[in-house]
DNA sequence: ATGGCTATATACCGATCGGTATATGTAGAG
DNA sequence: CTCTACATATACCGATCGGTATATAGCCAT
């Protein structure tokens, strides 16, 4: 009983269509009857390009964590050095540059609070995406450090987790708080912590 | 048309019953009967107490708050100098230290990411507790500054913006990639922060 | 022991939930 | 023009949702 989605163009103008009422509603939050609202389709069409609720709210998800990705990737190849790179990472979370995320703010962090206990393959796909965006800040300290950018005793995994945890925190601050502000002056400590680790030029 | 709660006793026995059951499920996912099932009792009892399911989501959001406050608390209170007592607040974060929260992690981080878009009452309520938590810690420091343990040029009020978001983004790390060691990493570079303000003896 | 109060249980409400079987529409091929 | 294949719409399912009206049980004072 193998399932085929019918049309691959309505599959993704349901997927584009909803990404930000999943993303502001939650998974639990958000009905089928939200997604027939917002596509003016039926039931009977979107459950055709899709098996079940679920099989939507993973495709949403893919496609907000895609996009996240590819407006990154975007900003640090527009950058060349190691600290650039991480300095225009930070600044893409600034309260002036808010369209990296869609409605609802930063999805890896509502579908990861809303998952880590009630809906595990969620849960492990935001996980995923959280240790490649933690991956991929480490390579990029630890070529810094190849560079001679960076001192040779940082820490680039720690400095990693710490720029993640940091602007996801900033992030859930803003936005709970109603003071996008909050989010810029965390940003503050990020660059910081990246001016911390470059290699002084004295000596 | 005033609502009076039946027995005090009652009502606080759903709520604590109930405090893990919101904060793992989060409001939308939790039903009636979720709460009938965990407290053995009927919906006729559980609204003879609560006016509906959001008074009965409030009160436990407000337990789990008030829980929290008197830890950190306490905490604080065992530790002397205004170092101390930021270091000692961080440490309660730790992954041996897991007590701070009920099932389900921290009910902040939980019900703030599903309030911000979806339940203003009690994202203010979310709201009014972070800001609490950012007040104390920035007048810590600045007591700190006047004791002379931190320098002078210190910005408080940054440095509690930027250790609350890395506790609250270290705890989002460490519960959905469901790695605790992720957490106390991050619980480094807010210690690290700390000794960066301290007064240096030196001079 | 009984009448009155307080609190919980029972039974039920309309609405909406996620999901499905089937009918209708539509475009391209022959 | 018609047949076929594919995609969407209609109509419906049982289950569960949040919520309520009312019956029942326990206790306390008289």
């Amino acid at each position: 009983m193998k399932f085929t989605p019918r049309s691959e163009t309505t599959r993704q103008f349901i997927i584009e269509t909803t990404a930000g009422i999943f993303n502001r509603k939650g998974y639990a939050g958000t009905s089928m009857s939200d997604l027939t609202e917002a596509t003016r389709l039926t039931k009977g069409s979107i459950y055709g390009n899709f098996e079940n609720k679920e099989e939507v709210a993973l495709a949403v998800f893919n496609f907000n964590a895609a996009r996240r990705k590819n407006i990154i990737q975007n900003k640090l190849d527009r950058a060349t050095s190691s600290k650039d790179k991480l300095l225009a990472f930070i600044q893409l979370f600034n309260s002036t540059q808010i369209q990296v995320f869609p409605e609802g703010g930063c999805p890896l962090l509502n579908a990861g609070t809303e998952a880590d206990d009630t809906h595990e393959p969620l849960r492990q796909r935001v996980a995923e995406e959280l240790l490649s965006t933690h991956k991929n800040l480490t390579t990029l300290i630890l070529t810094g450090i190849a560079n001679g950018e960076f001192r040779s005793d940082t820490d680039a995994d720690l400095l990693a987790s710490s720029l993640v945890a940091l602007i996801q925190g900033g992030i859930f601050i803003a936005r709970t708080t109603r003071d996008p502000a909050a989010l810029d002056r965390v940003l503050e400590t990020a660059t910081y912590l990246i001016h911390q680790i470059e290699e002084k030029p004295s000596t």
